[in-house]
DNA sequence: CGGCTCTTTGACCTAGTTCAAAGCGCGTGG
DNA sequence: CCACGCGCTTTGAACTAGGTCAAAGAGCCG
């Protein structure tokens, strides 16, 4: 059960880098359950009512809302050691959607769980509050990319913050694939998906990296990092 | 002390409807400080240590990061009630920098207290929670704003969350004014101040609103309404 | 009154969207 | 084993929303 590693190829539950992992997973062990999804299966929906959050074991996840035009725009991926299901706090419904990108597994922490944690541990009240407040940064980093960057620049922010991420859970830095489809990368960045597919092709004729299918290989950090910030002279 | 109330009428202090008003601020009385600000005061910096995080009992305030071009990007606005300074629970540095808009009081929680408290009590833990998702919430729809709507959509929604701030406030919800600048404002949804500039005049025009000074009122709620969503018939 | 800051308005221009069509990898069924 | 269809991706060409630049109002304060 516990072997079920799609696309990604090393044991993803033993990493423990991510600061979340320790304190809230390591507790799991005992009462908490384990649950396995494929790929396109979804956790929750938008207002479904909340009753527990989630820890993300191994495969990944994304999260999504309706917009008014009755398509999905993506607001977040999750990688192992995330936590997801935090949205339904506000009003004890949620406001998204949640669906697996592979087979993947989660710990589940029921709210009670957590409002008897929190009173019990201090590990678990910090652990928590950080990672909803790593959140918090992370969504405020992404309004300030939508607002100032443009598309070159956001393009290569979203690679560099899936290379931190899996560099965080001690997988390559620069070598990974993508679970996700374009349609969903763009979504998430915020532009057309013509838009992302050419900024590919030039990163790509520039040397900067290479992506065949859903592999990525990063031929050259250092310039992907200067594309992400601002391109002076171009 | 507590009557420093500057361009808002009525006495803020008092409103509880807010949803994190009672639970955590009425803990306030006996041993938390309160402490009073001028616009323009800035309670935190990007990169200060963490010590608190705080309630805004009267006043507003903005905060903001700084863009890789030096200057700054307004990503949220607070209003009483409201809680600040949460991000730092991330990394025990702040990420943002919180400035006051006008003369404002908060109250202010150190780390230790905030820690006892969530060990002592079931109403703050769910409080504390509700208030940090209800921010994620909240940053996911500007997020979906951001990417899927045009600037008159975006202008509307942002007048309208603010009149439901204000209705949450008890306070009016179509007459109020705005302690911000236009390029606060312009910054915060993502758009050149002269774009916000035409869609203000555009919707005074349209008799939706009108605008002077600081001073808006609506005249056209449902017609706001219309703006905000998408523009079918234009 | 002069010098601020903030705001509005106009004219031009570009980044990115939209539309249309072709390419490509993959699974299925013959 | 190949042909077909399907989902995803790329590429091209035309269009437009909104940004940028420039300059003129309009409150405000010493």
């Amino acid at each position: 059960m516990e072997n079920v590693l799609p696309l990604r190829p090393n044991k993803i539950e033993r990493v423990s880098a991510y600061q979340s992992e320790d304190s809230i997973a390591t507790r799991s062990n005992t009462r908490n359950s384990h649950r396995i999804y494929q790929r396109k299966q979804v956790l929750y929906c938008a207002g479904d009512v909340f009753k527990a959050v989630y820890q993300l074991r191994s495969g990944s996840a994304k999260a999504s809302v309706c917009t008014v035009n009755g398509d999905e725009h993506i607001t977040d991926f999750f990688y192992p050691g995330d936590i997801v299901g935090v949205d339904g706090f506000d009003s004890f419904v949620h406001s998204q959607q949640l669906t697996f990108l592979e087979t993947s597994s989660v710990v589940c922490y029921t709210e009670r769980e957590i409002d008897s944690l929190l009173a019990k541990s201090e590990a678990f009240r910090s652990s928590l509050l950080r990672a909803m407040s790593h959140s918090l940064v992370r969504d405020q980093q992404m309004l300030l990319s939508l607002t100032n960057c443009c598309s070159v620049q956001r393009v290569a922010q979203f690679i560099l913050s899936l290379s931190k991420r899996f560099s965080e859970r001690r997988c390559s830095s620069v070598e990974f694939s993508l679970s996700m489809t374009r349609t969903d990368i763009a979504s998430y960045i915020g532009m057309a998906i013509e838009t992302l597919s050419r900024v590919l092709t030039a990163f790509q004729q520039a040397n900067i990296l290479s992506i065949k299918h859903r592999k990525v290989v990063i031929n050259d950090l250092d310039a992907l990092r200067a594309k992400a910030k601002v391109d002076l002279f171009l």
